[in-house]
DNA sequence: GTCATTTTGAAAGTGATTACCATTTCCTAT
DNA sequence: ATAGGAAATGGTAATCACTTTCAAAATGAC
């Protein structure tokens, strides 16, 4: 899965990739930094995490999220790729959107605006279907 | 244009609907308070800006943006709109979308997923007409 | 092994936002 | 009008996520 990534696999990024396979969930930097240091005192420190994602942000292996409340948080993803969240203000669980919205919309926006589309950023509040059961 | 508001309208609010209405752009909170206080020394401060902005915000009669780096930009918008933008890179202007994607989605979202949606950020960034055609 | 380059981490710095709290302003009953 | 109480205000300090700094440690090439 890491084949033909172009990057420097250091230690700390090593440590992050690990954590973030095992939540699969959105987490923040210091989300991911608290876990590593609940098993390990000694693993990488908050600056590194930060430094990590940044590296893996850029080679697509982890995409960053926004969700308005002025943390960022991470996510594995396929290299390359990146897909949006229905996020429960309940349970605070997200769920994939199978297809970005935006880029089936670029060719439109670009006819229609001039606008030539680099990045968006799309998420969705709401309650996902568990918590709407309950 | 402010019939039929149920808030209070204090001097704070007022003064930041004032500034939103000349500048007629994404403003920070310090924006508008750096504007308000070029103008006039004794302006509201910096703190009555958040609160009338959050006020301004919950009456429907601005809506806050995200834009992901950190820093909240507010706007006008006919009470309870609102819409999202287009974001140049380039010239930091930002169009309008003159529709909201994720409302015709809701049906749908709520019929596939079980997901009740309540709220969405969407913004789009990249390349403006203008700046495309330097 | 040696030396240069890269990585790391603790602490200090940033920048936006919020909390505090004392002062001022506004409204309402007298 | 005016006194009293609630709401609004504003400067400062605190918070919070994140970045910068810089010296020490790990890595890698020769």
């Amino acid at each position: 899965m890491l084949q033909g990534v172009d990057m420097r696999l250091t230690k700390g990024c090593k440590k992050v990739l690990e954590v973030l396979e095992q939540v699969q969930e959105l987490s923040s930097a210091q989300d991911i930094h608290g876990l590593m240091r609940n098993e390990d005192d000694k693993a990488p420190g908050l600056t590194t995490v930060y430094r990590s994602l940044e590296s893996l942000v850029s080679a697509g292996l982890v995409q960053a999220v926004a969700l308005g409340d002025g943390e960022r948080r991470y996510e594995l993803v396929k290299p390359g790729e990146h897909h949006h969240h229905l996020v429960c203000d309940k349970c605070r669980s997200s769920v994939h959107l199978d297809q970005c919205l935006i880029e089936e919309l670029e060719e439109g926006i670009k006819n229609k605006y001039g606008f030539q589309i680099k990045g968006h950023i799309l998420e969705i509040f709401g309650t996902c279907k568990v918590c709407t059961a309950k």
